[in-house]
DNA sequence: TGTACATCAGTGAACGCGCGTTCACTGATGTAC
DNA sequence: TGTACATCAGTGAACGCGCGTTCACTGATGTAC
């Protein structure tokens, strides 16, 4: 989908070699401070060949962020997919985020730099949690000031986790505790029931990845 | 504190243009995307004049994300300052950063953009925050799962609200409102009683600003 | 108070290099017959 | 299967300008006598 239509193998394995040093890069410093000498050599091409894949150094930025929003949303749906209760729907979100930052620092290092993204409510990535958070206000399953301020409040919780995640020396099972007292804590602020919160943080097998 | 020792009227006037025109720009864009140029032309003063006050565009950067650094954990500590008990200097902490980014977004949206913060316990500012959970801990006042995880979903709350608060378009009721609600939300996560938390949130004598 | 001198900070022209972008050329891949 | 031709994508040298940094000079501020 997000490949222009039919790029040729030799094409492809250029692009994808560009996109791969890009992330690498990205992870560690802004597009700014990243010549475009570095990219191109740290993926193995000649200089001229980046510009035959993206019009500028902004184009390539933009393309690489783009790409693993649209990759995260991916996964976050699929694993939603029949879910119908809208709390598990939204812890779900959160478990299936946290695990993309173990399983991609570097892309989510790049998601998490391209900013902006928690505070609004209408960006694509957000627009399904909005949802959620509608139809369990109006099923009564949440508290008054989640009303107002939940899709904030989740959104908030969920790039803190991650950029915590996303950071090197986490051992697996200090990442599992924070996850699972992450959603305790932030299920908890929402309303839910104590009980019921450990109970969906603790159960994982309808949100593991793929 | 922050200036160098003794600088001359003239000399802190120059610096103080300085300072302003890069609160001004850094707020809209990051430091790598900002000629000396335009900072100079904003100020009102020579280019030369830059490097009579900083070593190099970098170094500026990093003196004004100091500079709010250090004026927000000031108003905190004094907004704290003789409250003993940690959930009233949790929530207190939570609303002078949410007051601090109402009124000064600008300054507020350079140390956002300072990145990182988040999630380090040991920086500066999350210091304090750390040692009042650590008591809130002791005193049994907060859930377990709070014991953990709370400096990380408390930061990244107060992060999501202060992002939030400083985009235009805010009007003051319905930010406040939203301070109320996520301090419920938060508070209430933490496994504060819904009622102790809701008395919290409204109150607000002990930390309005200075 | 006035004069001479020292220091401090501002100025902006000049420098030079890093880096984004272009382009003529080459080799690889694909297609027609 | 073989040959000729067209297109597509890679290459890296060359260009040129934007921008960080320097520096010699000037004017302002401060001090000594």
């Amino acid at each position: 989908m997000l490949d222009q239509p039919e790029l040729s193998p030799r094409a492809a394995r250029t692009r994808a070699a560009l996109v791969a040093a890009g992330f690498d890069l990205l992870a560690a410093k802004p597009i700014d401070a990243i010549p475009i000498d570095e990219v191109v050599a740290t993926a193995g091409v000649a200089k001229g060949s980046f510009f035959n894949h993206f019009a500028d150094k902004q184009a390539f930025a933009a393309a690489l962020a783009t790409e693993v929003r649209l990759e995260l949303e991916g996964q976050v749906g699929r694993a939603n997919d029949g879910i119908v209760d809208p709390i598990e729907r939204i812890a779900g979100g959160m478990r299936v985020c946290a695990t993309f930052a173990i399983d991609n620092p570097k892309r989510t290092a790049v998601l998490l730099r391209s900013a902006g993204s928690v505070t609004d409510r209408k960006h694509p990535l957000n627009k399904g949690v909005a949802d959620d958070f509608d139809e369990a206000a109006t099923l009564g399953l949440i508290g008054a000031a989640a009303r107002g301020s939940g899709v904030l409040y989740w959104l908030g919780l969920c790039q803190a986790l991650m950029a915590h995640l996303v950071e090197p020396k986490r051992d697996p099972a200090e990442a599992q505790a924070r996850i699972t007292e992450m959603l305790v804590l932030g299920l908890t602020g929402l309303g839910i029931d104590r009980h019921r919160a450990e109970a969906v943080a603790a159960r994982c097998g309808h949100c593991s990845r793929r």
